[in-house]
DNA sequence: TCAGAAGTAGAACGGTTGGTCTATCTGTCG
DNA sequence: CGACAGATAGACCAACCGTTCTACTTCTGA
């Protein structure tokens, strides 16, 4: 064992990510540094140590949820099958799954683009990139099926994903994931 | 003249409203009481005298928002003649131009929903509201098409618009508004 | 004219914000 | 052993949070 750790199994960074991984979604990036800290069972110190500050955190715990829902994009996906409209719309059944956690408090995304004010706010940079990929998969499957206008539908159906989870925030008794899927099988049919 | 005011047009109240519905937006509802003060140029009390509390002038800011907004739904469906089709897309048109307003910032109401933790927060039954008057007036328009199903179709029309609005916040490149708006036809031909 | 309501200005409240700093302890490795 | 890196606890900072309060001015209406 080249590290042993008395109190915790992993250290205060792994540690402080995944709190905070949990606390700026339930309750916004708005959350206070003390409570982080807190949750996480950190020293105030290794915070500034690790991650410079609480937009670096920030920063990072977008990054990592990032690439956590898009692997998640890739398993449900994958999980599908090899036809690439099963597996474009077996995403919107994904979304449904989501929707009805009944922690679901909508997009993080969207939520954090819309509270961090500051555009030079480095959780932008992350968004933006996470979104682009995102387009990318779905333009891939799109582009298998043989769909004429595959960035423009890739679009489309973020869209579509978008307004699911908006809709699953804020209304979620209009069970939205099944109507997108519906309007996803009109646009793969174009 | 009923009343006179030496210094400003209007009253505080009227003030700080309007400076609070610009000031929430641009800088989300957790701007802070010195702000919307100063920007309306109101003393501290008039705040509390007219509203109880910043929970309350936020609360009365979305009312005031949704009664402006729902109204230019109206008035855009107005605009687009007597044929409900016309009347339907020309929503998606109306959207399109939100957007493309250099201070557009996504939808008001699905940030302030995100952003107010407390679920008891008076907010949250102002968007609520809101959002059922809005379906409301596409399910009446649905219904004079002779839509099979108008509630549901209600339903999916605004989460098209939800989708548009955050596609457009976050990804003003890829003109949602047009896109959402060919998917409306496609809820519309049903 | 004069009482009272409504407005302004600004101090002050306790609490919290993000961030810095010092001191101490623990474990690893040379 | 002894040096050092990493972590902890917690004091401390200025700034800001929403709210309450007092004191003064201005306008209205009986």
């Amino acid at each position: 064992m080249t590290t042993t750790r008395t109190r915790h199994a992993s250290g205060p960074r792994e540690r402080l990510l995944e709190a905070a991984q949990q606390l700026t979604y339930s309750q916004g990036v708005g959350v206070g540094v003390d409570a982080l800290l807190k949750a996480a069972d950190v020293a105030r110190r290794s915070l500034y140590e690790h991650f410079g500050g609480k937009d670096g955190l920030i920063a990072e715990v977008l990054r990592r949820s990032a690439e956590a829902d898009e692997a998640a994009y890739v398993r449900t996906m994958a999980a599908a099958g090899e036809d690439p409209r099963a597996r474009l719309l077996a995403v919107f059944d994904g979304i449904g799954e989501v929707i009805a956690r009944e922690d679901f408090r909508g997009c993080r995304y969207l939520a954090a683009d819309l509270a961090l004010t500051d555009p030079e706010h480095p959780g932008h940079a992350v968004t933006r990139a996470y979104r682009a990929r995102v387009t990318g998969l779905l333009e891939h499957e799109l582009a298998a099926l043989g769909h004429p206008r595959p960035a423009a539908a890739a679009d489309q159906l973020l869209l579509l994903i978008d307004g699911a989870l908006a809709a699953g925030a804020t209304r979620p008794a209009t069970d939205p994931a099944p109507a997108a899927r519906r309007l996803a099988e009109l646009v793969l049919a174009e």
